[in-house]
DNA sequence: CGAGTTTTTGAAGGACATCAACGTCTGTGG
DNA sequence: CCACAGACGTTGATGTCCTTCAAAAACTCG
């Protein structure tokens, strides 16, 4: 597992890439300067070193954003769920790479807009804003997770925020893979396996469709773990 | 070690304790509704869950910033140095505690002036934004450290960030104790202080003035290690 | 100088990684 | 619809890096 993007994917920078802008009649959200792009399975949103010249609003999907190292290790900062906000960064470059986990439809905001687009829109600046100190936020909760917690803990804690951003019951529908969990909580995709697995023995969750999904049984229990 | 706070600094809330803030001639940054406040060694700036009436910037000194848990772990996501902006964000209440590691002099800003700042003096308006962009570059590098790197590997990264973001020689005056190293990088004082003597051992950086001070011997092979 | 704090060093243990093999799922073509 | 290949996930055995527990050394400040 040395590279970021997935097996089959071909990398297409965004900023190329603009086929896959739909046609779709366009929201508030959709003002000028803004455009719908599609990303299937594994495609790269942007890249570590592309010119930042986008940045993006999730709207169904889940992207990943995060940093390889030149020996292939790998950091996922962050997934970004329908919503969320990526790749607003403080260069004139891309500082990580982006890239789709599932089918991802996302809205591309030109960055050269930035002003323009916050002083003609004041609740968008704002809506931006907030979701900029959100992803901070979220960046420093994650500090705490990859730095102090345990394995048992680190899971919790992921399962338990998947299940809070996503709808629905007590069931979350992981759409990453083992791999992309694993360089998301600091661990090995075994000891992701094996924690899930005692989480099952001690009938904290359930596994189904093949572990992708997950039945969080005792909700109560994990909560004690997620310190 | 598992109180946030330094041994002997008395719990001060930033929000009340105005006193300190100096009658000095004011700068640029200094507008109406900013104000000079100045903390002891191990003095609380503010706590985890402390109305975010203010956001701050360091004059001088150095700040700390991170999260409790309730068993004591400690995660340090930043040191704050002269210069940087630390406190702003998303909710009314602040999501983590700021600490003086030395003596520290700051501005404080009222984050409800924060609109107006923003319109009456633009400039400001875009090095804050660039400060909060910073602030979240940093988390993004230091989770790839968290999550990814090796004892050495960390503390190699550290020394040159610091000796970076520092002005001088390849010289670093660490302002922080072991304990603050050791809750930033995620290791122990123990691993934090057998690093330094092995790093001593092959020669890449030689310790003075009771191990605060630390000369960068060899660069080049710190930075083999800064993967 | 001496008490308390901070740092260093040592010995032993544990949590997670690594190496290896097996099981399971998915999608494609016969 | 089933068979098969490749990808993905689980399980097992072993190793290692870092932690934990313990104590001594060095530093700070009255």
């Amino acid at each position: 597992m040395q590279a970021f993007t997935a097996t089959s994917a071909s990398r297409i920078p965004a900023a190329l890439a603009m086929r896959g802008v739909s046609a779709l009649p366009r929201g508030a959200d959709e003002a000028q300067h803004a455009a719908r792009q599609r990303f299937a399975r594994g495609e790269e949103v942007f890249a570590e070193g592309d010119a930042g010249t986008y940045f993006y609003k999730v709207v169904s999907g889940t992207v990943r954003t995060g940093k390889l190292l030149a020996d292939g290790r790998r950091q996922i900062d962050a997934f970004h769920l329908a919503g969320d906000v990526f790749g607003l960064e403080s260069g004139d470059r891309h500082r990580f790479t982006a890239e789709a986990v599932d089918e991802v439809v996302v809205i591309a905001y030109r960055r050269s807009r930035f002003a323009s687009l916050v002083h003609d829109d004041p609740a968008f600046g704002e809506q931006l804003m907030a979701a900029m100190l959100t992803n901070l936020d979220r960046a420093h909760d994650h500090m705490v997770l990859l730095g102090r917690k345990s394995a048992l803990e680190k899971m919790a804690s992921f399962l338990l925020d998947m299940a809070r951003r996503h709808p629905g019951a007590d069931k979350v529908v992981l759409p990453m893979q083992r791999t992309d969990i694993a360089d998301h909580l600091g661990l090995t995709i075994e000891t992701v396996s094996r924690t899930l697995t005692q989480m099952v023995r001690d009938g904290l969750i359930r596994l189904a469709e093949a572990g992708r999904t997950i039945v969080l049984a005792d909700k109560a229990g994990l909560q004690l773990l997620d310190a």
